[in-house]
DNA sequence: TCACTATATTCCTATCTGGTTGAGTAACTG
DNA sequence: CAGTTACTCAACCAGATAGGAATATAGTGA
């Protein structure tokens, strides 16, 4: 996979993927997701962002498959689809630990 | 790591890493750094993208850690920095994949 | 039916950024 | 030194989008 030669349009999927975690809005929603089940109304509280940006944010992240929806009556239920998502945010997070520490050990050396 | 709370700036600099792949000309870059060190030129003819255009793109991403660069006169070498960013579109490219088979059964089964 | 609540959608505006163009910089050649 | 090559930088424009306000939709209960 992902190997030899790749279609602009598989290559636009996956940035337009990418582009779906690019926005802190949309991964501070997904940090609160961590913790189980949420509505929208638990997001908008937690997160501080008005109702309709985060019903906005929500649609792009269950379009890409990111989340999963549930409803029940009035409330609508979010959750993390898998742990795809995670681990795609470790490998970063990591990547960036890894930095600060190195640019630490410049200091201390330096 | 990544667990209980997140700084609005550690969430803006992962976004920001998210932000830096979240584009099919870089993707191709990136793409094209597979087969080995390339110069700007090179992948000019590679991408078919402006000169400026690819060196642009590649600032960012050498910005963001993703590629490396070595300077050997009139030429700059770029290479992939580590395998972090394959990973990453691995992930991304394997969900895509098991979107498109799920897909295919449900028109199948209908 | 009407009011109320939770969520989704639409419209608007400010901001950001990808791509192009043209100028600028640095290294090699003669 | 001038000329060429390889790359980078700066300015501009067009398209995309985050955010907020207002509105729409849908479920609930009186």
């Amino acid at each position: 996979m992902a190997s030899e030669s790749m279609s602009p349009e598989l290559m636009r999927c996956v940035a337009d993927r990418f582009k779906a975690l690019a926005e802190p809005a949309r991964l501070a929603l997904l940090h609160a997701l961590r913790g189980g089940d949420r509505t929208v109304s638990e997001l908008v509280e937690v997160t501080g962002m008005g109702q309709a940006n985060v019903s906005k944010h929500l649609q792009v992240l269950h379009g890409h498959g990111f989340v999963a929806r549930r409803k029940d009556g009035l409330f609508s239920w979010y959750s993390l689809a898998d742990q795809d998502v995670l681990r795609l945010c470790d490998i970063v997070c990591g990547r960036l630990e890894k930095e600060a520490s190195a640019q630490q050990r410049m200091l201390a050396n330096g």
